[in-house]
DNA sequence: ATACATGTTGGAGC
DNA sequence: GGCTCCAACATGTA
């Protein structure tokens, strides 16, 4: 469910709530419910893995996290974290975290940050990476406040396509392959947002999940690595390991 | 059925 | 005070 472009399709999906009135609202967590009710929804917005439903003077930060389900019309087994009804269908949103912010919008969310969004700017990213030349790129690739909207299939098919071995130091990567790794971040994220529309995202993973490499044949190596430890499939001949 | 998974946070312990 | 590490959370699937 929940990295970057899938939150652009949930968006995109929810569009229909734009503009509408608030005529019922549920929901258990920090979020004033009553206070929903006869809002507007002014806009319909993403950050990196946030989706953003803009109310006058308040938001609502959706974030699914890893096992968060959402349903529009049809409700889904189990209490809903927020409901949110409208004269043209009802919004459910499950096992997500729901936060309201009161702040500027502009204030909070830096949207150059965001892969998704048409402010997104590469060469601040790359900024961003020479500042942390100790970093292990597995966890790089992670941060977002660096990459807004990745996650760890982005972490394991950027790394494969570009060769680069998880374990490589930051730092020791030359410039020019930072580069190719932030603008191959930048386009896998539209891949993954093509690919994910037309259901054929996992046809398309070249190392994540994956036994052998394609491209040299022997068995891909699995192992949690990084601060993050999170699950990272690699080849330990075709990637460099920059150290 | 036990483990694992597209993720983040809050608090303990340095 | 700040950094790091880990437990905790939530749910469907193999």
């Amino acid at each position: 469910m929940p990295e970057g472009p899938s939150i652009v399709i949930l968006k995109e999906e929810v569009q229909r709530f734009k503009g509408k009135k608030i005529l019922k609202a549920q929901g258990t967590g920090p979020i004033n419910i009553g206070s929903l009710i006869n809002r507007k929804v002014v806009d319909l917005k993403t950050w990196g893995k946030h989706l953003l439903i803009c109310l006058p003077q308040t938001t609502l930060q959706i974030h699914l996290l890893l096992f968060g389900k959402y349903s529009i019309d049809e409700p889904r087994n189990g209490k809903p974290r927020l409901l949110l009804q409208f004269s043209n269908g009802t919004l459910y949103f499950y096992a997500c975290s729901v936060r309201e912010i009161r702040e500027d919008l502009d204030q909070v969310y830096d949207w150059t940050t965001d892969l998704m969004n048409p402010a997104w700017d590469a060469a601040a990213a790359r900024k961003k990476l020479r500042a942390v030349p100790g970093a292990l790129i597995c966890d790089a690739l992670l941060d977002q406040s660096i990459f807004a909207g990745a996650g760890n299939i982005f972490k394991n098919e950027v790394l494969y396509r570009t060769r680069v071995h998880p374990l490589s130091l930051v730092g020791a990567i030359p410039a020019r392959k930072r580069a190719e790794i932030v603008q191959q971040m930048h386009r896998y994220a539209f891949e993954f947002l093509a690919w994910k529309k037309a259901n054929v995202l996992k046809k398309h993973w070249q190392a994540h999940t994956k036994k052998v490499c394609p491209r040299c044949d022997i068995p891909f190596h699995k192992a949690y690595l990084g601060k993050t430890k999170r699950r990272t499939f690699y080849c330990e001949s075709c990637q460099v390991h920059y150290r």
